[in-house]
DNA sequence: CCTACCGATCGGTAGG
DNA sequence: CCTACCGATCGGTAGG
């Protein structure tokens, strides 16, 4: 009984792993379940056994995403660093689970549209709840003058974003590794471009 | 004649502007052609007069897209300014074309995936060529020390990533206006988030 | 986990 | 530009 819910959550977990990379690939609506199930080894009608619809695949990678984030944010904000320290690490935070995750994190960040209410407003609300806690960190590295005078919600927006271009680094097996590509990141995001 | 081809032309266009008003808010795979033929006015079958295929819309929008950006890159890697100033221009373009051109260029940015053979391999070299030429200029600027020796692609990645941002910020109608916004992108970009 | 199948919807065409 | 309709494919279920 152990060994079979075992059995079980590992079929599954193999179905949401599978997922990730076709939705990331081709987008959650251009993916059909007959291309995951071949995917996977088994029958369309199969993937019945072990998930209940196509849109509970994409909550469960995008709440499991969200959590991953949220607890991240809320031992940064418990802690005392300086603030742009804690903006360094938040931005680190990102670029680690881009390179690690980049899957469920990639498909969470673009196809979390086609979820379905009531978890389409959850998600909605936790991703404004989390940009609105980074500005307040950026806010308060203002206020105590180590972050210079910039609108905090467009800081966030660029951040956010910018991060998300691990996409390409990703893809085009670049020349350079995850260490060199996290510490060129955060030097341009922290200090610009210019000399 | 001259007339009807005048009229023919503007019924293409309001096809397209709706398209990407549609393929942005929903994406192309999950918008469906009867979904847009009743936005447009008309029934499904009635869009055909017009174009060839829901393909087609996707290759008209990417296609325009890329003639704009290249038209820019290719008269500011012309002109003689210095480098951190060519990458300034680049992207306030970027910026002007997100906030002017919001639906058409979120769209060509994250829908190209879904563009067939021809189009499919012309657009991604195309995308290839432009990161290459924009890591050029900044090749370009740490030679002559105007701007910090960092990895151009992995600068480039940032860059257009973080201007598409603006995304965020054209759908929350934000406090600040789009002359702030650009302000403010520009100066996080060139010169980092660290007083 | 499979075979067999469902109603719905898709992109697109014929013919007027 | 519409009515009528097509073959294909979709997400999902029944029953074993």
């Amino acid at each position: 009984m152990a060994k079979a819910a075992r059995k079980k959550a590992s079929k599954k977990d193999l179905i949401l792993q599978k997922a990730a990379i076709m939705f990331r690939e081709k987008g959650f609506a251009a993916t059909s379940m007959r291309d995951l199930a071949e995917s996977v080894g088994i029958e369309a009608a199969s993937l019945y056994n072990h998930i209940r619809s196509k849109n509970e695949i994409l909550e469960a990678i995008c709440f499991d995403v969200a959590n991953r984030f949220n607890t991240n944010i809320d031992s940064l904000e418990s802690s005392d660093q300086p603030s742009i320290r804690k903006i360094e690490s938040l931005l680190r935070f990102h670029i680690k689970q881009m390179v690690e995750k980049y899957e469920e994190v990639y498909v969470s960040d673009r196809e979390w549209k086609h979820l379905e209410d009531p978890f389409l407003s959850n998600i909605r609300s936790q991703r404004r709840n989390y940009r609105k806690r980074f500005a307040g960190m950026i806010e308060e590295g203002i206020s105590r003058n180590e972050v210079k005078k910039i609108d905090a919600a467009t800081a966030v927006l660029i951040m956010l974003h910018a991060v998300s271009g691990i996409e390409s680094w990703h893809r085009s097996r670049a020349k350079i590794n995850a260490e060199e590509l996290e510490e060129n990141m955060i030097m341009i995001m922290i200090d610009g471009l210019r000399k």
